[in-house]
Formats: C-alpha cells, structure tokens, sequence
DNA sequence: AGTAACTGTTACCGTACCGGACAATAACGA
DNA sequence: TCGTTATTGTCCGGTACGGTAACAGTTACT
C-alpha cells in the first residue's frame, strides 16, 4: 500500500489508481473478447444484445442514442449481427426510412451462453476477493462510474465524437 | 448494489465488475490523455519518461523489454520525445550499435508538472471517495492487477505481442 | 574467419476510424 | 398543396495505426 497524501512522491505507476484503472479495464477487456470471440462475437456486440432483450423492435438511431455511440458505428455492428444471424431489420411500423431491430431466436439461444460466459469471466477476475469485498468493489466502482458523468452501462470506448486527444500544444 | 450471487441473474452491465473495470479504465485513459495533452506528451510517453528517471543510459532495447513493449514501438516513442527535446540519444559506451537514452534537463523540468497533473487526475477520479476507501480501493485493484500476471507497472494497451484477442479459447 | 544473433530503423500493407456526402422519407410551414 | 428542412440509414475517401518483413551495422560464438 503507499501513502497517497505525498503527492511530490515519485511513487510508481503500479500506486497510481488512475494507472491501475486504466491497466486493468484494458485487461479485462481484452480477456473478455478473447473468451468472446468463440461465440463469434465482440463485446460491444454482445452489449448490444443485451440491449436489445430489453427494447426490441427500436430503431437504429434509438439504439445509437441508447448506447451512447454514432448511427454510422451501429450500421456496422447491425451488419454484423445480421450476417451472423442474430437480428433481423424489419420494416418499421409507422417510418418507412427506418429499420426495426428485433432479436433472432438464434440470438436467444446464444444470449444466455454470452451472459454466462461474462459471469465466468468475471468470477475469474474477482478470484482474490471474497464475497464481501466483491460487493464493496462493484459499489465503489458504481459510484466512480457514475461520478464520470457517463450515463450508466454506456461504454465510452464506442466511438463518441467528444474528448479527443492530440490537441496541439501551445 | 448487486447481488452477484445470482449467476443467472440478468443484471445490467452497470452492476459487473468486468464492465465496470473497463468502462472506468477507457474513460480514465481517455481524460488522463487530454490532461497531458496540453504538455505535448501521451500516457505511454509520461510512463516511458517516469521509467526513464530511474534508468538512464539503457538501451532501447532495455527499455522496450522493461516496459513490455516491442522495439519498433520504442523507436517511435523515442522519436516523439527527441522531437520534444525531452530524451537524448548519445551513442552507447560500449556498444556501438545500441543508443544510450538520456533524459535531458528539460525532461527533468516537465516531469514534475506531468506528476502534478497525474495526482491531480487521480484525485478527480477518486473524488466520490475518502481517504481510506481510496487506499483500500488501490489496495484491492493492485491484488487484481498482480492476478491477471501481468509485472507491475506494464500497461497492456501497448503493443504487447502476446495475449492477442481472437484466439479461440478451447 | 565465418556464421549466427542482436540493435535500431525503414518500407510496406491491410485494417479501422472519421468526416462528409448521398437517396429516401418524414415533418413542418406558408 | 407545395416547398423547405430534418431525419434515417448508408456509403465513399482520406488518414492514421498496428503488425510483418526486411535492411545495414555491429557483436558474439566457435
């Protein structure tokens, strides 16, 4: 453990929360498309199912907006998931410029794999902790998410046009 | 909070550690980069010129392996900082093929500032917590990051050859 | 001496991302 | 009613990035 009420201590990156945040959630993510990728899925594909249990039939924009990501970026992940069989764009109702998303059975059938997988993969993360400081871990990290300002369950790795780097410098 | 003993559960992403560590870690990278845009440099070259303060003189090489990242990767780095008159490349004592990389004075000028703004960043970051919940919450993400086997300090989003995504995970 | 291994670097290529533009359709206003 | 504007989903083109292969110069091994 370090002090971190010594903020000229040069102590090393493996102290600095931001660091281990960062180091860890690129991890994660990484292990997590890895134990994906047999469902021919990515992890954004699979968020979006599971969004997609939920409001079934909405339009592109709709989940755009949900999701936190641009139309053009779901154009893509839809063609995926159409091409792998797991959802279908109808004919909208009541818009005729629009696509309705629904689910294939196909995509019921994989969503419960997916979601175990994710429970698995999870369990295999948390291995050092018990039950108690897995709770305390997950609420802890809640409350940082939501002090980003993100909304809850948006990923901000999709594509948001805002907070780019690379600004020029003086 | 969430109860995580329900593996069937479908809970929102919100409420798992695995999304919740990664989508924390992207935006911590993410704002982390913005701050030390202004100084002209990235994350990866702030954690190269940290390394650097402990290592003068090493080799590319060296540094590439301590950091966890390849060559090639390190040139580029290392182009960036010499453009940047923040690292010297003097020809190595005893290997003439090798360089020896030194910071120059005015690296030594900047990297307090870098400090600065890192502890500011993590202080934003934590902001929701209190002293102790912080150093119980780096206590318990450095347990996690010995976990995942990667050496401390090595951040995974650079270039490491290994751990690729897309393997099939038998 | 001769061969193999290593260092730093460059050239190359496929891929992903981001902006702008597009046709079709809808909504709005006079 | 008709014309203008906004929206939906899509596509095209430039650009940057990541990884592969190869290179000259140098060292190490035998």
């Amino acid at each position: 453990m370090f002090d971190a009420s010594a903020p000229g201590t040069d102590r090393p990156l493996a102290g600095r929360a931001n660091f281990l945040l960062s180091q860890l959630g690129f991890h994660v993510a990484q292990t997590f498309a890895a134990r994906l990728a047999p469902l021919g899925i990515a992890p954004n594909h699979f968020g979006l199912l599971m969004h997609l249990q939920r409001s079934d039939g909405n339009t592109q924009q709709q989940l755009a907006d949900a999701l936190g990501l641009h139309r053009k970026v779901m154009v893509g992940l839809l063609d995926d998931l159409e091409q792998r069989d797991l959802v279908e764009r109808r004919r909208h109702p009541s818009d005729r410029r629009a696509h309705a998303i629904h689910l294939t059975e196909a995509a019921r059938g994989l969503l419960p794999r997916a979601r175990q997988i994710a429970d698995q993969h999870e369990d295999d993360i948390l291995t050092p902790l018990d039950a108690s400081e897995r709770a305390r871990l997950v609420a802890v990290l809640q409350r940082l998410a939501e002090h980003t300002g993100n909304p809850a369950g948006v990923h901000p790795g999709l594509h948001q046009p805002a907070a780019r780097s690379r600004q020029p410098v003086d």
